[in-house]
DNA sequence: TCTGGGGTCCTAGGACCC
DNA sequence: TCTGGGGTCCTAGGACCC
């Protein structure tokens, strides 16, 4: 088989870069870039943490993910900017849109990652050329920075877009690997998280060259598929494609953590009926029905739980996923303060390979309408047009987070 | 002024059937 | 009377990613 040409794209601090970039064309005098900032969430409603920083705010310490109270302590004239999707989604697409030059197999892996195939797309040049021509014109007529990973397959492009930032090129050919990843802390590998580092430091296991080395088999029986997945990315092995069909998505859900902790399962079942009105009408634009429901809480002091149900037919009603949401509530809520409301369907089918059911009666039928109807004016006049009058104290906590 | 929100995939155990 | 396994479906929860 033909040996495999891909990039790995990788926006440099994206959220921060791209809220840089906007403000710089709107007329404000700073590049946030450049002084110790960060992009955080909202702290009054309770969502204060740091999703972003600029190389400044990270000189100091300040790590994402961590609350903006903590970053602030590390931090003291850190400047903190607002979150938003709408720009994300732009440049975004600028970027994508810039790639495309280049191949249309192009995979978007996260909104500001992408992988490239180039097998066949390299007429003149090399994989290595092109790379750094990418990485110039992000730069020059976008305006911000990407580093880009060289490989013959995605995880080494990956990793090795992750090497030293920002604005860099860099290659991780199989040759390559023992100098350039096997001296790495464990914890660097793609797919090793804070659960597994604690296990692998406890077998001896410290470096991605220790994992390259250990016995397979020994790692398959103590973790099984994710095992072997973990000691073939460490020895550079992965067969996976680029996917450049955007896929339908498997499981579609919405979750809030309210402003307040509450109590009760009657205010709850306000906050579900207004997520549910928001996980469904998404199914519905993508013309797909849900076969499981989940509902998700958090409560007080930060334990998580979730019950789900199957439905007995699949569906994209919103009274259907609202009814059977509301019975999982009743049975799984103990009484708790709650911290955290959350929605989600899985199992999600084409709306078109639904058989008909023998109970796709006139009721059902008169709820799909309603549907049809509530999701044509909010597709024209935006989202927050229309409102169950029942919940609309819980929508204003609910829209007031969303993200289009 | 402590700790987001959106996903994918996997595992383990129980129910149920043959 | 005593006590099989294999297979599938369902659910709860966990690990990981950005």
């Amino acid at each position: 088989m033909k040996q495999r040409q891909i990039l790995h794209v990788d926006v440099n601090n994206a959220f921060l870069s791209w809220t840089a970039v906007e403000k710089l064309k709107e007329g404000y005098e700073i590049d946030i870039r450049e002084i110790p900032a960060v992009i955080g969430g909202d702290e009054e409603r309770r969502s204060g943490i740091v999703l972003a920083k600029s190389m400044k705010a990270k000189a100091c310490g300040v790590v994402t993910g961590e609350t903006l109270y903590q970053a602030r302590k590390k931090c003291n004239n850190l400047q903190v900017y607002p979150s938003s999707y709408k720009i994300y989604k732009k440049y975004s697409n600028e970027l994508y849109n810039l790639l495309l030059e280049y191949t249309d197999k192009i995979e978007r892996f996260s909104i500001d990652e992408c992988f490239l195939d180039m097998t066949d797309y390299l007429p003149n040049g090399t994989l290595l050329d092109k790379a750094k021509e990418i990485n110039k014109r992000a730069k020059e007529e976008l305006g911000f920075t990407v580093n880009v990973g060289v490989a013959h397959n995605k995880l080494l492009a990956k990793m090795a877009s992750d090497f030293e930032k920002p604005n860099k090129v860099h290659t991780l050919y199989e040759n390559e690997i023992p100098q350039k990843i096997w001296n790495l802390p464990v914890g660097e590998l793609f797919m090793l998280g804070r659960k597994t580092v604690p296990k692998l430091y406890s077998m001896g296991i410290k470096t991605i060259g220790d994992l390259a080395k250990f016995d397979e088999q020994i790692l398959i029986k103590k973790f099984g598929k994710h095992g072997k997945l973990i000691w073939e990315y460490a020895n550079g092995i992965d067969d996976s494609e680029v996917h450049f069909e955007p896929e339908t998505p498997k499981s579609i859900g919405n979750s809030i953590t309210l402003p307040t902790d509450i109590r009760g399962k009657e205010k709850i079942a306000e906050i579900v009926l207004a997520l549910t009105e928001q996980v469904t009408f998404r199914i519905r634009k993508y013309d797909l029905l849900a076969n499981v429901v989940s509902v998700q809480l958090r409560t007080k002091d930060f334990k998580d739980y979730s019950h789900q149900r199957k439905l007995s037919s699949s569906s994209n009603s919103t009274r259907e996923i609202y009814n059977t949401a509301k019975e999982i509530l009743n049975e799984m809520y103990k009484g708790e303060f709650i911290r955290l409301v959350g929605v989600r369907t899985d199992d999600l089918c084409d709306k078109n390979q639904k058989q008909l059911s023998l109970f796709d009666d006139t009721n059902s039928k008169k709820q799909e309408k309603i549907d049809k109807s509530i999701d044509l004016l909010k597709n024209k006049y935006g989202y927050n047009a229309v409102t169950r009058g029942t919940v609309m104290n819980v929508e204003d906590i609910v829209k007031a987070k969303r993200k289009e």
